[in-house]
DNA sequence: GCGACAG
DNA sequence: ATCTTGTCGC
């Protein structure tokens, strides 16, 4: 049976025949993928016209669901100018430093369905802060080639010392002896995110743009706008099925 | 070996 | 991530 024509429900996307399926393929995948990661001049210099994709998923364990949100905003305006989202099988169980494999082929669709070319994505988690240096925001940013950040609520398993406590102060996040990212003071007095880079950029325009896109609340408005957009998403499905 | 551990 | 109301404050 086809579907009835009058039946609002969109579609749910399988998952990819050839996605990974066990831990070892996984971070097989990663060391495959790691080598592409371009940390050089950014692409997109931090007030510099242009359109930045923030994009967040929402998970329904219960209906094994994930939705996927890319809200794209006016790098001037921070005015929202286009949304669109995606609804996926879950593609892989949550295990730290996989998290890609969880979120990446419904973000995929959803980031496919804009009718224009992102100049930076930033995404929810981490780009080269990961034990292998090849997070969710690289993951994403080598697969599309796209300039992409990370910025993260939380500090992972990485060491930092609190930054300063005014707006734009920072400090190292470490792996050992090495600075993989930084903790970014977005607000005064308020917690820190936990910013990195993802592909195409350095760690010192990531951290502007992050600031840039903090001018009021702790997390970018790319965050809050797609953390809202694929909540709202999974909300209506559910109220749909 | 055990715990910690982005979302 | 998710479970979840009202409430304090700018």
């Amino acid at each position: 049976m086809s579907p009835s024509p009058e039946s609002p429900c969109p579609p749910v996307a399988d998952v990819p025949a050839d996605w990974p399926t066990t831990e070892a393929e996984a971070t097989a995948v990663q060391e495959m993928l790691r080598g592409r990661v371009t940390q050089s001049s950014a692409a997109v210099e931090p007030g510099a016209p242009g359109v930045v994709v923030g994009v967040d998923v929402a998970y329904d364990d219960a209906r094994d669901l994930v939705a996927a949100a890319a809200v794209a905003i006016d790098l001037h305006s921070l005015v929202v100018v286009e949304a669109t989202t995606a609804v996926g099988r879950i593609s892989f169980p949550y295990v730290p430093g996989l998290l890609a494999f969880r979120e990446i082929p419904t973000v995929l669709t959803a980031l496919g369905r804009l009718s224009r070319t992102p100049d930076l994505v930033v995404c929810d988690g981490y780009g080269l802060a990961h034990p292998r240096r090849f997070g969710l925001a690289s993951h994403l940013g080598v697969l599309t080639g796209l300039p992409a950040i990370g910025v993260a609520k939380n500090p992972f398993a990485f060491r930092y010392a609190p930054p300063g406590e005014r707006r734009g102060d920072s400090s190292p996040l470490w792996d050992g002896d090495e600075e993989v990212g930084r903790a970014v003071r977005t607000q005064p007095g308020v917690k820190p995110v936990f910013v990195s880079v993802g592909h195409r950029m350095t760690l010192d325009a990531a951290c502007a743009h992050t600031l840039l896109l903090s001018p009021r609340f702790r997390l970018p408005e790319t965050t809050r706008a797609a953390d809202g957009a694929c909540r709202r998403a999974l909300a209506a499905l559910a109220a749909g099925s």
